[in-house]
DNA sequence: ATTATCTATAGATCTATAGATAATGC
DNA sequence: ATTATCTATAGATCTATAGATAATGC
């Protein structure tokens, strides 16, 4: 039971107008996801970042220590489902690993086509490689880890040995990131058409491919 | 006829030991290189390129005019070989689309694996689709578009009309890029593995993606 | 009393320019 | 005279902290 008129928070008001009445902390990550992805991490001053959110630049410290908080923030936040997914399908055995791969990748895609601001360009940053973003770089891990093994199972006996599967992983985590370039470049992107592309290059047939479509 | 030692130049002596005799503007570009890389372009300082070249952070500007001039070059060498080769193979009726296609990726993966630094991460920053460096995007554009072109004369018949030749232009330079991410995490690259899958993303069959291999 | 903001600012940069200097080249 | 460097520094930031202030909550 939301009440009709939104309640104004306890905290002396913004000099500026126009408090949206958004939790101020998600304000803040969505205006610092934007200016991140359009000008990179480091180029972005958090006085930009606190003016786009509508309060004053050291008002931010109430809510992150930092930049770099903002950053960590946002990265595990974007990661995090993927994640997820990646595990409850490698847990379902109804699925075959093409299938499962391919419902990985689909949802992988539409994920990065649909996130706010494109934020999935923030794994390119080189920040982003930093020790201090462990929690991210782990889950990323598990991510690609998870694509490599469900690669390596669904992979045709003819490309047997020509990967390792970290790299099958690193691949196929990469060609689905293709959704980031094409969304950067203005191009709408097909997730189906993505993911198939990820069982060619696991060596699957047509026919292989269109069966794990459709039982994702 | 090079002299047995090497005659000092014209020009003030810098202060630090060891001037290494190379041209000073090489000796920024590859300082720069190695930091943009390693920390990101926006991130890194005029002064930290003059250090590791072994100059004072003024003297940067007898030979750039500024940090971004160093990027424009950095970027611009780093593509023009590619968009050579791939003017040259696009010409060579000898071969056909898929063997071109297959031997521009494998030029351009083994460009990328032994590059410098592994400069190519440059491409990624977001400073790189600046305006500023317009002739560098261009370049990149005239590769991507080499790419669609042979992918869209290679393409396998059950995939026709699934894919637009820009779109798929920009899938294959994408994973041709995947040398940058192997690379930065310390893996092996092997240029011809990387060049099979553009060809199993456009459809083709084992035996085909043999025949084009063996062509190039 | 608590919360969420504000203003003001210290201290640490960072870029780019001005002008001096120490070599070689002629 | 020319070249390639140097030293010194102005001016413009940028981050993070200190302490004040204006709301709500009890």
């Amino acid at each position: 039971m939301e009440p009709a008129t939104v309640r104004s928070r306890a905290g002396r008001p913004r000099a500026t107008r126009g408090s949206t009445g958004r939790d101020p902390r998600e304000e803040i990550l969505d205006a610092a996801a934007a200016l991140f992805v359009e000008n990179g991490y480091a180029a972005t001053t958090t006085r930009a970042i606190a003016e786009r959110t509508g309060i004053r630049q050291a008002s931010l410290y109430y809510h992150f220590a930092g930049k770099e908080e903002i950053l960590a923030a946002l990265l595990e936040q974007t990661v995090r489902p993927s994640v997820d997914v990646a595990r409850s399908l490698r847990a379902d055995d109804r699925l075959s690993p093409a299938a499962a791969l391919h419902r990985l990748a689909v949802y992988d895609v539409e994920a990065l086509a649909a996130a706010p601001h494109n934020v999935g360009t923030l794994y390119l940053s080189p920040e982003a490689r930093h020790e201090r973003f462990a929690g991210f770089r782990a889950a990323r891990r598990e991510l690609r880890d998870a694509y490599g093994a469900l690669a390596e199972e669904a992979l045709a006996d003819a490309l047997r040995g020509t990967w390792r599967a970290d790299e099958l992983g690193a691949v196929i985590i990469h060609l689905v990131e293709i959704a980031i370039t094409l969304r950067n470049d203005g191009d709408p992107v097909d997730a189906e058409h993505v993911a198939d592309a990820c069982l060619r290059v696991c060596g699957l047939h047509e026919d292989a491919i269109a069966a794990a479509r459709a039982a994702g």
